[in-house]
DNA sequence: TTAAATGCAAACTATTTGCACGTAA
DNA sequence: TTACGTGCAAATAGTTTGCATTTAA
């Protein structure tokens, strides 16, 4: 059913985890879920079909799009916009940036208190802040 | 030849940038720069191409592609990911971030100095930083 | 049992490419 | 004059959609 090797007790966890945003389990949904968990390379669509396949297929391009459109929705994973043309997914949820190579493209989590609190001198008048998120770029340790 | 109101001096300031970089001035090239350059909602391809074709048709889509892809190459514009599934053209190169508004999509400018200079506690050993980019989220003040 | 998910294929959108023709320098 | 740019149409890549079949709960 999947490639990764993992405990019993990890894949309840990530079961309950699903179980706890109403989703159902299927084992498309669990293979996306798990393998996303499992890597920290901010893969496209692609990347998780080829690996969820690897062994024995499992499921198809359009169950991989359908699992990550609910898994987005309930807010277990995200997308990263950090790449032309393709969607990367994170299901880091928790807050972090980015640092991107720009010589071999790699992208690299940063954990949020490797920054500092981001001084915001002054925002437009009328303009309401959320959150944020800072893209470094710059040049990897294996570059 | 164009459906903005620009001087001719500044024509010949766009042009006189143009071929600074060595590239060949053409209708459609100029067309797209000049644009580019008189707006600032981060249009897309599609954007562009409506606005230059406004009065009378000046550029196919294809050369508007091609246009992009030059001033991309020499630095008179640059490409934003801010979007799902579209890729964004921005002529002011100087460096400054954005703010999405998560309600209805609006992309500003933000100066570089509305922020301070970036607070980096600790970034992994061997990573050389040579820019960053930050990405604010919340509701823009028409929200 | 049944509402919801899957798989396939077709549709769509954004972008790229090949090539004959046109044009800036 | 001629190397380079343009326009068109076809190709490609990523993603979405429709629908019959299967399945989790």
């Amino acid at each position: 059913m999947d490639n990764l090797k993992i405990s019993a007790a990890e894949m309840q966890a990530i079961k309950a985890q699903m179980k706890a945003k109403g989703l159902r389990i299927t084992p498309q949904r669990f293979a996306v879920y798990a393998n996303l968990l499992h890597r920290d390379d901010h893969p496209t669509v692609e990347a998780i079909l080829t690996e969820i396949n690897c062994e024995l297929p499992i499921a198809s391009k359009a169950s991989v799009y359908s699992a990550l459109t609910v898994l987005r929705e309930v807010g277990l994973v995200r997308e990263v916009l950090l790449d032309e043309g393709v969607t990367r997914y994170d299901a880091r949820i928790t807050p972090h940036h980015h640092f991107i190579c720009q010589n071999c493209g790699a992208i690299a989590d940063l954990d949020w208190d490797a920054l500092g609190e981001l001084p915001i001198h002054r925002l437009p008048p009328g303009f309401q802040l959320e959150g944020y998120e800072v893209i470094l770029k710059g040049k990897c340790d294996r570059c």
